[in-house]
DNA sequence: CATACGAGTTCGGTAAGACTAACATCGAAG
DNA sequence: CTTCGATGTTAGTCTTACCGAACTCGTATG
């Protein structure tokens, strides 16, 4: 059963819940999916009890969601989607890394699985889109499991930009400016106590640079 | 006013009266426009009556249907944006001349006013799709208006196809097989009198091509 | 340990777009 | 000039996805 027998809303529900997890591994409230969505809890709440009828989440009344394994695998069908779509868009039409997101996100829904195979033999089956995050192959999902946000990486060590959050185009385009892009290396100068800001240096730079809980939230890192 | 701003079944309704009228000069009914729609005539009697509502249409109950400037002007950036995608779907993902129109049919309706213009950009300013349609530019609509029909062409004079209907993959798939294509030569070498197939030759070969009402309708040709 | 408040749910209601069934109009043929 | 069949319209219903309002759960706090 191809992703495309679900309506476009149960799509974007079930990638939502996938990627709220991708990277960090607490499951996701009601709320939290409906603000992301864009729509009311009261929303959010009877949509989840339309997949939860169709077996594609587990869900008990005030309970967390959970996807089910064909939940999980429309969710990372459609991620697959949304990320080699990204890809292309940047690579074949020439956008820039802070437009695709809105683009892709209503492309996803409209391409054929034959035309998401030919999108990925033209790119060469890439691996991770312009933001860094992985790329599902055709069937299972891989991950990065080493990655933690840079908000949470301690002082002074060196690190290497695996991924960056792509929800905020403006953020994206103050990162491309000052060069942090996905595998740039850092250094964590400083972590102010009783503030969120946290002091970066590219590496091959000397310039401080200082990012909100924000920014710091967005950019995940590993010590590698 | 972005053609975003319609429903997707408005635009399509919209497109479908533009295109049933750009060869042929009659104006659309409610009947055959249901048909073209996969919907009952009474949907497209109620989708009719709200066009008119919103000054897309004019239509008198009972009476023919035709485009305001202001719904011609949506109609024809349909018709460009469907143009354009086939055209990039055939130069740079690969597909056949027959697989684009199901695709396209979709995708213009999700992709952004920047991406096609991208991909104008992109394939260099096309003028006529893989059918040999032509691409109406980013404001008005060209015609081609020496064209007419095969099944309405005189007996033995020599023509070139213009354009071919992109409505059956299956016959696309025939007329690739045997060379027919946009601005090939062809003779009619005789009209049966009592039946509706026609013979042709194509320029360069001798072997003679029967031809049914149905496939002579797709092909339009040009004497000069 | 009671309760208040935020999170979650349930319950009508609306809008778009489709359907079926029943009704209206037009025009051609007798 | 009437009638009948094809064409077109209206009315009522369904589904999906959304909303607001009112209700319920459960836990954190006083």
């Amino acid at each position: 059963m191809p992703v495309s027998d679900l309506t476009n809303s149960a799509q974007d529900y079930l990638k939502l819940i996938w990627t709220a997890t991708e990277w960090s591994g607490t499951p996701i409230t009601v709320t939290v999916l409906a603000e992301r969505m864009g729509v009311r809890p009261s929303t959010a709440s009877d949509s989840i009890k339309k997949l939860k009828d169709q077996g594609l989440v587990t869900h008990a009344p005030y309970g967390t969601i959970e996807l089910t394994p064909a939940g999980s695998a429309y969710a990372v069908d459609m991620v697959r989607r949304h990320r080699l779509l990204e890809t292309f868009l940047v690579q074949v039409l020439g956008y820039g890394w802070d437009e695709v997101h809105d683009e892709a996100e209503v492309l996803e829904h409209a391409v054929s699985d034959t035309m998401i195979e030919r999108i990925d033999q033209r790119l060469g089956h890439p691996t991770r889109d312009p933001h860094g995050d992985p790329i599902p192959s055709a069937d299972g999902q891989p991950h990065r499991p080493g990655a933690i946000q840079l908000h949470h990486a301690g002082p002074i060590s060196e690190v290497t930009v695996v991924r960056i959050s792509d929800a905020d185009p403006a953020m994206l385009r103050y990162f491309s400016d000052i060069g942090l892009t996905p595998d740039a290396q850092l250094t964590i100068q400083k972590q102010r106590p009783y503030t969120d800001a946290i002091t970066i240096t590219l590496s091959g730079e000397q310039k401080n640079i200082d990012l909100g809980p924000t920014a710091a939230n967005a950019i995940w890192v590993t010590t590698s």
